[in-house]
DNA sequence: TGACATATTCGGTATTCACCGAATATGATT
DNA sequence: AATCATATTCGGTGAATACCGAATATGTCA
């Protein structure tokens, strides 16, 4: 049976961490308080209940519960249920590597587009650009391939 | 001086591949109108002016003028100004590489942020944990670099 | 300097997003 | 099946974003 935190272990929801991995990352995309939950977690030296983030975070219950489904899709957050209780606690995937495989994907899913892109156009200059693109960022989504795959 | 595109070089607003970079790259925070331009300007044989993307795109001149704005900050797109006219077109860059820049560099940002906040932590496992992160987004950043160099 | 062409800024408006608390659903136990 | 604890869904509301057209700024030429 898992103990909460005591205080001294509990981050603060101001911690200068969470607050830059805010700033870096709801720009790409990822909802305010889905960032500050991933940079609280991590923070965390176990895995924590919703009630929990709800204390440390100051959010509502349900956005709570909203965030951390979304985080846990993202392969951010692993959720680890518990015999006898419905309460479920997140805590952080092995690297929280939901934001590397995001971006790898990304890129991976950019050099298919160009490769089919140069498969339809009929303008010379356009084709070689979107091949010449294409290849690039194939290369490049092999290499991270390769680096995050070392990192298992 | 260059010619104003012919219907026929003249992409269709419609394009598979406008519609698809717009559903990869809007998520990723990319304001919807830009994230067309980028594709419309991608598949121009030559660089483009303002009033033809406003044809093209069927947008207004002044969101034009924002997202071509936000694009070249990115290194998305590439300004060309002309002797003897205010007219600018714009271009895409070689690769379009400001999109691998971005990720290149919120990656090392990520690698920085668990490096400091290592560096703060008190608790042992946590500590343990951001050092180990950091260090591994650190060889991912320190990769991506190396292949985007050899793009050059 | 004035006129004109062009890009940019600004303020208004509609839409979307973010978040909340109430309502509902779900899991566990007796 | 009833009860309780917990998570999730839903609808309302305010804030933020997106986009427009008008106003303004800017560059060029005579």
């Amino acid at each position: 049976m898992m103990n909460d935190m005591t205080d001294k272990a509990r981050p603060d929801c101001n911690d200068p961490f969470i607050e830059a991995l805010e700033r870096l990352i709801v720009p790409m995309g990822m909802p305010p308080i889905a960032a500050r939950m991933q940079g609280y977690i991590m923070l965390c030296p176990e895995p924590v209940s919703l009630d929990e983030i709800v204390d440390g975070l100051r959010v509502s219950k349900s956005s709570a519960s909203v965030a951390a489904r979304l985080l846990e899709r993202y392969g951010i957050l692993r959720c680890y249920t518990e015999r006898g209780t419905k309460r479920v606690r997140y805590g952080v995937t092995e690297h929280c590597a939901g934001f590397l495989l995001e971006q790898m994907r990304s890129i991976g899913t950019m050099a298919a587009l160009l490769r089919d892109a140069a498969g339809a156009r009929r303008d010379d200059a356009v084709t070689a650009r979107l091949k010449d693109m294409g290849a690039f960022y194939a290369r490049v989504h092999t290499a991270l391939e390769g680096v995050l795959s070392e990192g298992d």
